[in-house]
DNA sequence: CGTAGTCTTGATCCACATCAATTCGTGTGG
DNA sequence: CCACACGAATTGATGTGGATCAAGACTACG
């Protein structure tokens, strides 16, 4: 396996599996260029810190491959997620130095990151990469919204239903995207990461996984591996009839 | 009292209170007249919902004055509020044409708003507005990760204590503004809304902020008024003691 | 005064946390 | 190939913080 930056990865952005999801997505072909000059890669194994909250942070990056998750912990050491780190997903604030959250590598990751002060300039001058920032920032609050609907006020139960309904539905394409019906999926998180994500502790998600198996909900191979028979019933699960946790 | 629309108000945007902290903030005098010309003014007493969740919205706005809340829903009456709107804070989302929260004026609220089509046409063309409404989103994501570690993690004590620290916080400046010591000011929350935003029942809050007002931490003077002898002790109560909760 | 809204306080209950073993899965070294 | 070790996950027993149910108390207002 690959160590933290033992091999400088190479990429087009002609290439680059997130090129119009991205940061980067509304850039022309000359602005791309200019990125390009200031980008460099940095990949980092499963269960490797990228920063610490409060670090001095010199770049910003976007996630190329892999999971990443933000956290935040209070001094007695319980943590929340507060943020769910997925391919195209942009990390960092141009404006401020230090890092806000922690952010972990959950599967190995490659970034693209860009030196902060060269990437702020840029967009000073290059309205599309502001623009495509506002939107996705726009979308991250919405998620967060959604997310606080959830640690607020949704039982155990509906928390799981709802993560994993998150998970299918962001699988879903790779799979056959038409039917609503059985639907396949790794859970990419461990269940201590889940908790740490659902406001929970990891015993109590063990539990609800099991209640979900044991009322035929899902179907476990394995631990990670789930599938959902009928994922409209997982969907009433997780509280939120109408779309199952993130707005459109 | 004012009814809706039934007083149109007037105001040059050079007199407005929110001209430096709203999402015009950056805009030069020209980019003002602009605006000046696609604004309206509208007010709401206190209780009135000024949209519903999935509601055409074909606005978008500043607060100007007043507090209003944004409040999810679940279908059996569970709700959640996800964001607190102060002076200067924007209600609506570019680009999206039914409204994703419910907003709802907490005290009399003045709002300054422009109809959606001529703002986004304008916000294609003046970096200013989009560089502006990136940052104040920004700012609001972070204050919903900081919410998402309350609500996730924190005691329902530590909950309220955050509560009063941001409320103390933000009402500082207007009293006097050094000493960290004896702070005043007036909840503008009634019990039901503080529980919709902690995520605990109005018992629950009522009965934590008894037991604040028991060991000393804060002083009430009627069920709105609160003053703080020491801030220090409140911020230790929020468990986060850096900053109590909102990040800089 | 009475009524309605807001708030407080008490008694009880229960969902989830906590504490404590096992079990499962995977890799490692003899 | 087996023994064992270590981390991840499950499962059980018990405790508790906050929800729920239920009276009252305070305030404002007609």
């Amino acid at each position: 396996m690959a160590h933290d930056d033992v091999h400088p990865v190479s990429l087009t952005c002609g290439d680059c599996p997130i090129r119009h999801r991205a940061v980067c997505a509304r850039c022309d072909v000359d602005e791309i260029e200019e990125l390009e000059d200031i980008k460099y890669y940095r990949s980092f194994e499963a269960g490797q810190t990228v920063v610490w909250a409060g670090d001095k942070m010199d770049f910003v990056a976007s996630v190329v491959s892999g999971i990443a998750t933000l956290t935040q912990t209070l001094e007695d050491g319980r943590t929340q997620m507060v943020g769910l780190l997925l391919p195209s997903d942009f990390v960092g604030r141009p404006g401020r130095s230090g890092a806000a959250y922690n952010v972990t590598a959950t599967t190995n990751i490659l970034m693209c990151c860009f030196r902060k002060k060269p990437f702020e300039e840029m967009m000073e001058r290059t309205p599309h990469i502001a623009q495509r920032l506002l939107q996705m920032t726009l979308d991250e609050l919405d998620a967060a919204r959604e997310w606080m609907l959830l640690l607020g006020r949704k039982t155990a139960r509906e928390k799981i239903a709802s993560l994993l309904s998150i998970v299918a539905r962001r699988d879903a394409p790779l799979n056959h995207a038409a039917q609503t019906s059985e639907v396949t999926f790794d859970l990419p998180l461990t269940r201590e990461a889940m908790a740490d994500y659902l406001g929970l502790t990891l015993e109590t998600v063990s539990r609800q996984i099991s209640a979900l198996k044991r009322d035929g909900v899902i179907v476990l191979e394995g631990k990670r591996h789930v599938s959902v028979p009928d994922m409209d019933r997982l969907l009433m699960e997780a509280g939120d009839d109408s779309d199952g946790g993130l707005l459109i």
